[in-house]
DNA sequence: TTTATTGCTAGACGATAGTCTAATTGCCCA
DNA sequence: TGGGCAATTAGACTATCGTCTAGCAATAAA
């Protein structure tokens, strides 16, 4: 509408939507003014724990961008990028983590991410990766383009029973896993004891085991190296 | 007795008593070659578990050197070694390790190793390692040498914690971090489910936690990077 | 519309987990 | 030689977990 001259798309192509998804409120805050900065017209939404990313993007698909952190509650390794990528498989997602070594960045892109932003990248770096990510390309660090590994098979294996969960299963295994009974899970989602249960029996099932301490053991495979603080 | 020539020490000095952990064969035996040529009048003692482990060395408190695989039955982490150097911390450890990361190596020095030996080394190094720690010294390959770095606070409050839990306590909880049953754990070692709740019991109050699933989570702390297979 | 399928819900019931109390043993120390 | 004291053991009891069965709604196929 305003003086920016338009390009091959229209206009409203510079509309975008993005997600942050980060339970840091500085750096949300960071990402948001490198959007604002480069993308004024677009519409930018937030959550700040996984289950609330999850219900987020839930009601509004058409999103062009997720911005996932992670380690925020509800995931603080790989399960959140798994569960998204399979629940959203359109959406594209760019991880912001602190972490920076080659096994996770590896492991994440392996794992469908569309990008891979440490968070010592300077805003310059991280609106160039938006933007390339925005028209389709893959993006990491320079210095990491050319040692990527693939994603060992377990893991693969792992995800794909992961993958075929349903939303409110996913939704129990994330509280599930950080340790909470049955009721407070119940609470939490609005339902009663007995439908968590129902729901735990299920993804017992698929993932192939018969109580929550192995739920807990197998998901800690996806676990990223020690370091993170963030 | 025989034609040694006797050194400053007595030959029975070169009589040392060494235990090797590891549950994998044939890396056992690459280590007890490497033993028996250099110290041909040795005793050696070995194990496969972490539970058995620990069983071993009560029986023999005057091992002078234990060599101890971080990837065992009942501890695939640096939980093992946290809990034998709280047990017997007058017995020297050398880590062996397929794992051959810094992070990993700084960790297990910081949490009392006296040396870190990768499975990737030479019998030349190895035995080097072994007789630089028998007189006293610590050892890492020569390339770590200067680039250490100290233990996260957190990774040492928990190991203080796991410090002073008793014996039966370790026992029971490298059980119970596997995913066993209460039931199964009391069949393991040869006493009723009801003093394994018990002892859990005790274990919880001891780590400040309220049920396993949590205990699970909190030593998952202690686990090394993904790429450990051995 | 009918039929089948899938996901969400929840109650009933047996199994497992966790707490509390207490007896037994061995050990250190006055 | 007796106390403390810590570790181990276990029974009784309650809470939580996990399975089974089943109703209900939404969606897809016939």
């Amino acid at each position: 509408m305003s003086g920016i001259s338009s390009k091959r798309s229209a206009p409203a192509k510079n509309m975008y939507h993005f997600h942050i998804a980060d339970d840091h409120p500085l750096f949300r805050n960071a990402i948001l003014g490198v959007i604002k900065g480069h993308y004024p017209d677009s519409i930018v939404s937030q959550s700040m724990t996984l289950d609330s990313t999850i219900n987020d993007l839930v009601e509004k698909d058409e999103t062009d961008l997720l911005l996932l952190d992670l380690h925020m509650p509800g995931s603080t390794d790989l399960f959140g990028l798994i569960m998204v990528r399979e629940k959203f498989p359109s959406i594209p997602v760019a991880i912001i983590s602190a972490v920076e070594e080659v096994t996770t960045i590896s492991r994440a892109m392996g794992h469908g991410a569309s990008g891979y932003i440490p968070k010592s990248c300077s805003p310059q770096q991280i609106q160039q990766a938006i933007s390339s990510i925005l028209e389709g390309n893959r993006w990491v660090p320079e210095e990491f383009e050319n040692s990527l590994t693939p994603v060992a098979i377990e893991e693969k294996d792992l995800a794909a029973k992961i993958a075929t969960l349903t939303p409110q299963q996913y939704r129990v295994l994330c509280y599930l896993r950080e340790g909470w009974l049955n009721k407070q899970i119940g609470y939490e989602i609005g339902v009663t004891e007995a439908t968590v249960k129902a729901h735990i029996t299920a993804i017992f099932r698929k993932l192939g085991i018969s109580n929550r301490t192995q739920a807990v053991i197998m998901l800690g495979k996806l676990s990223l190296t020690p370091d993170e603080k963030t």
